[in-house]
DNA sequence: TGAGCTATTTTTGTATTCATAATTCATTTT
DNA sequence: AAAATGAATTATGAATACAAAAATAGCTCA
């Protein structure tokens, strides 16, 4: 099968560098080389530059006049900023849910909820993040706002390597999945307020698990 | 004076392109031709083309490959998405800037109110606008909180030119001078949760206003 | 030996050029 | 005459070339 390919240069380029900083071939902090990148991707400068125009926009890099890139390096306080903002839209997401969602949506979000909880009890961390990554996604999706989910999946492109690079304390993940439970009944109970500020809650709480992880850097800069 | 030229080319140029769609000399689904840009602006397509990629990402335009820039088009459906993300955002701002805000900027703050209510009272609707947007963009500074700022600033850009053109109709302005009454009461008393929902009421208002207005292509594209 | 300056190299910012896809216009055919 | 096809033109996407700024290295001189 040959995949069509619509994507432009610079898009692919923009989402290999994106994938390179949350997996951590890219370092926080550490400057991007647009002639190395070149020559990985095998394309001219052009549309290496472009993308990392768009990159900055997102806020992957920041891009110092005469100097370059640089991968932004996520401070304490950038995260806790952006985990707010991130609260507020998935708590509007949770109201225009309750709003809009069907009923085979809400069927199909239970279902991920028990995957979820089968993942859960055998502490299968990396399939429990999956689905529960599938469920805010599905529930965003049910929000039938697309600004909104622009909005989101951009702030999530920032903190996605930290969120990788979580492990979960018992306590929190109990926290987590009684936040999950509860997240199910007001979709069921159509409560979108309540829903919300579960939402809001829930973000709040997994700043402190992303925080206790210790993959941030300081707000004074550390080397590299 | 001299100003101080820290602006890159594509920069320069992304803003100017911005003030041009918001004044209106780059109507809503015309296609935006490079090299007629480049020649106004005495610069080469790279600098351009980079500043429309930023453009697409913020929203203000949209890219079809091979097919150029075109100027996004808002419609009834969009601009009631973005509303409600800007008033989830101005909500939070709201609450932080409860936590966050000094003695100072709430009488500066008051100071601007008392000052924008005497243009309501003689009718000053330019002035008006001139400091309703300075006091909400003095709360949103209040908040501490660099991420949302620029969040919602980057919405605030895409529906500048709706705002420009909307005329208050006497009923919403003095709903929406309400709102501001009361803003200042839970400022003073420091209460975010509710200076919040003022706040995400106060944008839903708006919406109402832009709405009436009639400066939204309906979702069919008509010509244009 | 070390500090400061200059020259060289490297890298970034911009312009130009080349290739390819889209659009337009003319011609042909039904 | 209208529709369709194909050639010419134009515009976009990408690569290369050039200019300017920053980084580096080497050199001089105290």
């Amino acid at each position: 099968m040959i995949k069509i390919q619509q994507n432009t240069l610079y898009g692919e380029a923009a989402a290999r560098i994106r994938d390179m900083i949350n997996e951590g071939s890219l370092l926080p902090g550490v400057r991007i080389p647009e002639k190395q990148l070149c020559e990985q991707f095998g394309i001219s400068r052009t549309p290496l530059r472009e993308a990392l125009k768009v990159l900055a926009f997102e806020g992957m890099v920041e891009l110092l006049p005469n100097r370059g890139a640089r991968v932004m390096r996520l401070t304490r306080q950038m995260l806790e900023e952006t985990y707010n903002v991130m609260g507020a839209l998935e708590g509007l997401s949770g109201e225009l849910a309750c709003r809009h969602v069907t009923e085979q949506e809400v069927a199909d979000i239970q279902a991920l909820h028990y995957q979820m909880m089968a993942h859960y009890k055998r502490g299968e961390i990396r399939p429990y993040f999956e689905l529960n990554q599938r469920i805010h996604d599905a529930i965003m999706l049910a929000a039938r706002n697309d600004t909104l989910r622009e909005t989101y999946s951009s702030l999530n492109y920032r903190i996605q390597r930290v969120r990788y690079s979580t492990h979960m304390i018992d306590e929190y993940w109990d926290q987590a999945v009684a936040d999950h439970e509860a997240m199910i009944e007001c979709l069921l109970a159509r409560d979108g307020e309540r829903l919300g500020a579960i939402l809001r809650e829930h973000l709040r709480h997994k700043l402190v698990v992303a925080a206790a992880s210790g993959v941030i850097d300081e707000d004074q800069p550390t080397a590299v």
